[in-house]
DNA sequence: CCTCAGGATGTTAGCGTTAACATTCTTGCG
DNA sequence: CGCAAGAATGTTAACGCTAACATCCTGAGG
């Protein structure tokens, strides 16, 4: 094996090869000061010979800044953490920001060195995912870089965090169905310690009170975030008068179709079925495939990092930004 | 807006506070050299008193060693991405490694510009993870880094890959099967131009081999990797006689075993079914859960790394390693 | 032919840390 | 009391780069 790996060139090698001193050849480069044509060709020329790639870290050290924000995510299956990840580093773009990622895999201790670690490295600003929209302690306290939070909110209310509004998008969903001529619509959605759960919950009354309906069993039907609850309740559900429910989320809606079918129910002819989150692998694949509210998490990542990016300039702002969510209409609700 | 955002603090900053110089307060603060217990104490409470972070970047300067790795994935869904960096997050454990993710979503363009900026940040080593078990174009060329390759392996020999052994996976599920009795096994897989498909399609023959058998339809049914070709395969599979199916994904398998036990076909009594990489938010929740094989990415993540560690401190090995799989055996391949 | 503006290039300090080396302070012992 | 060993602390170069400043060079104008 010969792997020769060649150290990484330095400005000096550039220089001493293109036969001039350091600063020349850190001019031509950055197309700085003045310097003649034909010298700047012949460092160019060197810098390319070496594949030479100015060393971000001394460039770091002077400018005081690293051009790398770290993402600490607490949701290892980056059910939430990717789309924002994604969208972060779509705001980021060409713009040579780098994401350092670090899962706390929902452990506090590790979170807390993952943050001491990613400030070790100079980070220019945090963004911190959460598993949940539940508010989570707020790490920002003293922290010598700005802080934004995603899906997660900080409890602090001094803290900016990007939510999605799920009071609104549920709302959406169940006008949707009232729209569609439903009226007799249930809810069955997660635990009632989630306040995705709650939020759901609530924008689901709103927007069947503003309709002049109620919730089919007068409550939401509170359970667990699995297609095996969404079976569950299928057969609670179908013993009532409905003609669409409104699910927490595509998992629970996945379930419930999937038991319906089994029970001779025509979706959407006899019951219509919205999910939340649209999860494609679930939503797309269900049978019929499944009208469900988007939450945009990888605009909210976007939104989030530009918001961090302005903040590292100092243009700080504050406070909880709900963020819209979508309707995405699929054959669920809709009938042929 | 009060925001004092207070600078990250400095070695000379402590050592000011402290009363000392700066070299006594490194080595009070790193353990090394003589310094008195008094003195240690106080540089110790002064580094606490400004919450001191030793900058990174300056220490990495000088080692040359960044205690960093880039992960460059091409599979934006983070399907087989998230394992793997777990995974190596995982072996880099406690050991202070910090992981900076790049997203090429499939453009090669953009993979060059990430591996640029990259080796600029002076990451010490590379991981690159495929979005296909298929062989991909070496960038380790004269790289002044070591790169393990995950999951899609390089082309190039010389350099160092960890690919799932799809074939022996595949022999393994089939040999469960044949075990379990059955003897007229169907295989439905993805499309001929995936090397997953091939490999799996190969094992299948392999184990069928070795047990007398034959392929019931003589071919491997190749189609997608959906859900919806799963069901569609069902009613070609139904019409043969067959007493059970090797799926290659868990998706196919999923749509397969939806639309056979709407033909009425009882899971497993009739009809075995076996899946392939234990996605658990699919596999767990077919009725019934799905036998499958985990192809154990997230342990081929933390043997990647181990690896890349063992190159970065120039133990260097090189080829394709293929990582066994594991059977995963739940209810769709077992009578109760 | 000299001067000088300003273009071209070079020298050097400094970013924050470590490590090699230099200096100062204790002590124990002759 | 003097002195050396060695503990304790300090000084400084170096990592690779940028930017401020210094120097050198060219040629136009007098």
């Amino acid at each position: 094996m010969v792997s020769q790996r060649p150290r990484a060139a330095t400005l000096t090698d550039v220089a001493t090869l293109a036969g001039v001193s350091i600063a020349t050849a850190s001019k031509a480069l950055n197309g700085r000061g003045q310097v003649k044509d034909e010298t700047r060709r012949r460092v160019l020329q060197a810098a390319e010979e070496l594949s030479f790639q100015p060393n971000a870290l001394a460039r770091s050290l002077i400018s005081g800044q690293t051009k790398t924000v770290g993402l600490l995510t607490s949701d290892s299956v980056g059910r939430f953490g990717i789309p924002v990840l994604l969208g972060a580093e779509d705001a980021f773009g060409a713009g040579e920001m780098a994401v350092m990622l670090c899962d706390a895999r929902g452990d506090s201790i590790r979170e807390q060195h993952h943050l001491r670690t990613l400030l070790a490295r100079r980070v220019d600003g945090l963004i911190v995912v959460g598993e949940s929209t539940d508010p989570r302690p707020s790490i920002s306290r003293n922290l010598p870089v700005p802080v934004v939070y995603a899906y997660g909110p900080s409890e602090d209310p001094d803290d900016v965090s990007f939510v999605p509004d799920d009071v609104a998008g549920a709302r959406t969903a169940v006008q949707h169905l009232v729209t569609m001529g439903r009226r007799r619509i249930a809810h069955v959605t997660g635990p009632t310690h989630y306040r995705a759960a709650q939020d759901r919950a609530e924008g689901t009354r709103a927007a069947l009170a503003e309709a002049g309906l109620e919730l089919v069993g007068g409550e939401p039907m509170f359970g667990v975030w699995s297609q095996r609850w969404g079976r569950q309740a299928a057969e609670i559900v179908l013993k009532l008068d409905v003609d669409a429910v409104m699910c927490g989320s595509d998992q629970i809606a996945a379930g419930f179709i999937e038991a319906a079918r089994d029970r001779g129910k025509r979706i959407p002819d006899d019951i219509a079925v919205v999910g939340y989150d649209n999860w494609e692998v679930l939503a797309a694949e269900t049978r019929p495939p499944l009208t469900t509210i988007d939450t945009n998490l990888e605009r909210l990542g976007r939104t989030a990092a530009q918001h961090l990016f302005a903040a590292i300039d100092g243009k700080a702002t504050s406070g909880v930004h709900l963020m819209p969510c979508r309707l995405v209409i699929r054959e669920s609700t809709v009938r042929a």
